[in-house]
DNA sequence: CAGGAGAGTGGTTGATCACTCACTCCGGTG
DNA sequence: CACCGGAGTGAGTGATCAACCACTCTCCTG
């Protein structure tokens, strides 16, 4: 057995163990437990579908993101599909968390200033861009992602509702709320606030506070 | 020349030319001009990009679906990026066509008949879904696609000038106008016009007229 | 009818993809 | 200390990708 041999001969070269990750799970441990590392995957993993989307992110990206091999993502997750899907419900919690903190700051008062508090904390939350892009390549891969396209309806159903119930706003007041939700989101892609043209200040005019 | 032979010994094979495009150019004519050919493959091309986007989206299928070698669609366009960029501006030049048609129809009325005239037209013109897919596909593929991104943001431009001219509307009826425009892709893209859930008919509410 | 320009294709390339397997290493337990 | 389960990986797999090239076929013109 030639091959297996080599095999063995590399293996007993001295490799130090080098860690990529910044993560330092416990003084006392210097594995992670799988559970850690799921979240380690997850948050980083986020950045790298955030840039290229659901079709366009390799898993090697992703694993190399998170400072572990590619073998053992799949380890973690079984399949992109379910990484990526997991990624999305994670991003719809950060945004229900950002927005629930912006309400309960105006507890209590009009629904109109608990929206326009939501909105613009919305607004704060998405300039990182990473939030965002996932969200639109969420909504992209939705159509043909059977797995993601669950994620995403149960997101906004999520959303929607706690919107509804934490500003007692009307029906009108909430689909106003993710209608400028939405153009928001397509401001933010194309850039446009960054842009001095007529077009673009009438997109984006007020959007951010 | 084994292999040549063997090229040869094919070729010679009574092969019937059939066309898969539905296209007939002109009775004294059996191959088309580059121009027609690249006239079906931008036709063709927004389906087989709508479904998938473009990074899911393979050059072989657009080929396929236009009914020509993907060799051929190489020399009809010089790469992926330029072509889907193509597909993009088309896509907005149709939903330019669309609102523009509309607006003729209320030419001389108030600006709010104007815009809820171009709303509805475009509500009923992405009900078969390629235009919008291919809208918001676009709008992922612009962040990390440059060419997309011109093309995404040019097409935004032409529009939004458009709207403002043709409506006469103030500034916030304009951006309303595309914010509920946003809104009404995110319900498609989700599919939540079919859903019978008060988060899905809150999102929808009035968006189809 | 000769021949050249343009239409159109088969076959290939090197890279890269999602995913798998056989394996090693580490930490804790009896 | 023996050993076992879980953490973690190197080295692949076949499939598929965008892009390219050498080539044939069709049509028009002189």
């Amino acid at each position: 057995m030639p091959l297996s041999e080599l095999h063995i001969a590399v293996r007993l070269l001295p490799i130090p163990r080098v860690w990529l990750t910044t993560h330092m799970p416990s003084p006392t441990r210097t594995l992670s437990t799988a559970e850690e590392r799921r979240e380690d995957v997850l948050s980083t993993a986020i950045g790298a579908f955030a840039s290229r989307g659901y079709f366009g992110t390799t898993t090697v990206d992703v694993a190399k993101r998170a400072g572990i091999s590619q073998a053992y993502l799949y380890r973690l997750f079984p399949d992109k599909e379910s990484l990526f899907a997991a990624v999305v419900e994670r991003s719809f919690e950060r945004i229900r968390d950002s927005i629930s903190k912006a309400a309960a700051s105006t507890e209590g008062t009009s629904p109109e200033v608990v929206l326009s508090s939501m909105a613009s904390a919305y607004a704060m939350l998405i300039r990182d861009q990473d939030l965002l892009l996932v969200q639109i390549h969420a909504q992209c891969a939705a159509v043909s992602v059977p797995e993601v396209r669950r994620a995403v309806r149960s997101g906004y159903a999520r959303l929607v509702e706690y919107v509804r119930s934490v500003s007692g706003g009307s029906e009108e007041q909430v689909q106003q709320f993710f209608a400028r939700g939405a153009l928001c989101n397509l401001v933010v892609t194309m850039g446009a606030e960054d842009l001095d043209t007529p077009w673009a200040t009438t997109l984006a005019a007020g959007l951010r506070h």
